[in-house]
DNA sequence: GTCTATATCTAGATAGAC
DNA sequence: GTCTATCTAGATATAGAC
């Protein structure tokens, strides 16, 4: 069952970004050639340039749906009023490392480092939406005395950092267990490291 | 001054490494041609082709001279047998963000996520010796009773991702002090998610 | 060993029938 | 809108003089 899912693209979109996802992943965006995609995705070369400017318009165009999705699920993840800052950053947490195990290529396409060399003119990804409601959890938490008072870059990093290299370590197949299996023990020792003292 | 400084290199294998150093970062392997590489190094395709076999050799070069490099660094900065594992996690820290610090491009090409796409024999990065390294001195602390019993592999991204992470965002630019201001801070937020906790 | 000139190949992109 | 056939540019890599 394939990630990608707005209603309002047409069929043979769908089909050429669900391709480019599959190849830009497993081969990388150089090493996939459009002929590599009319074979993978079943749409003709032509009706590929008839729905995207160029192939760098592809990349771009399912790097906005992904990231348009994953923000769509991100805030659903954080409707909840009541939950405090903590809560929120394990819900995060288990959001990320299941969607890494779920959707492996998803997650690769969206934190892989290297964008710039061939969408140059995308933001960078740390300055997206949902990597801004990341540090946002960690800015309540401070509000709400459960994080120390410190730099927001660097609680951000240090939160979400050890997370995040898991998850690397999980994708490029490092880890003998599943990833979801040391969601707990990875989301409470990188707390820690922001976590205010407790007062006894 | 360059980094590479391997006296048993040819002038001209070291005109071409650090070329590519350079360009490889700037424009990316896929976007840097061998005429970008004879422009920018002053040596010809001829001279290229007859100290490498071809263009991917020439990225397997530079990463094995920049390992073997980064390698020694690291083992001058280990050799005080009287450090605990405590201040050698900080005085590795503190050469991780120098080295960015200084040499960015060292940096963002060794830990680029992205080796795979045109270096396919290349062992993963993380398990080359400097990322062992950096386990086995959190390792050393398990011993020492300095940070406490728990999965390596989860003390390793805990402890070094926010490190790395803070890294990554250097380079990006996205940070507005010069990355080794945020060494204290970063160093010590993400040693206390592995740090034992201390009795009174 | 170093250079210039060039062969070869394949990619991205287009034209135009249906 | 979709397809096949094709153009063209530019890349890697080589040949062969010096």
């Amino acid at each position: 069952m394939s990630y990608l899912n707005n209603p309002e693209l047409s069929e043979v979109k769908l089909k050429v970004l669900n391709s480019a996802l599959h190849l830009f992943v497993e081969k990388g965006y150089f090493n996939t050639s459009i002929p590599d995609l009319v074979k993978h995705s079943g749409v003709s070369t032509g009706s590929i340039y008839h729905g995207f400017k160029d192939k760098q318009n592809i990349a771009e165009a399912l790097m906005q749906q992904l990231l348009w999705q994953i923000e769509g699920e991100q805030n659903a993840l954080l409707l909840d009023p009541t939950q405090n800052a903590w809560q929120q950053y394990q819900a995060l947490c288990r959001w990320l490392i299941q969607t890494a195990q779920d959707h492996p290529h998803v997650s690769q396409f969206v934190l892989r480092a290297q964008h710039k060399e061939f969408m140059p003119d995308l933001a960078p990804i740390c300055s997206s939406k949902p990597f801004i409601k990341l540090r946002e959890v960690l800015e309540n938490g401070m509000q709400q005395g459960l994080v120390r008072e410190m730099d927001p870059m660097i609680a951000a990093a240090s939160a979400y950092g050890g997370v995040l290299r898991l998850i690397q370590l999980s994708l490029d197949q490092m880890l003998p267990k599943p990833a979801l299996e040391y969601l707990d023990e990875i989301s409470e020792t990188c707390w820690r490291s922001v976590a205010a003292d407790i007062q006894k």
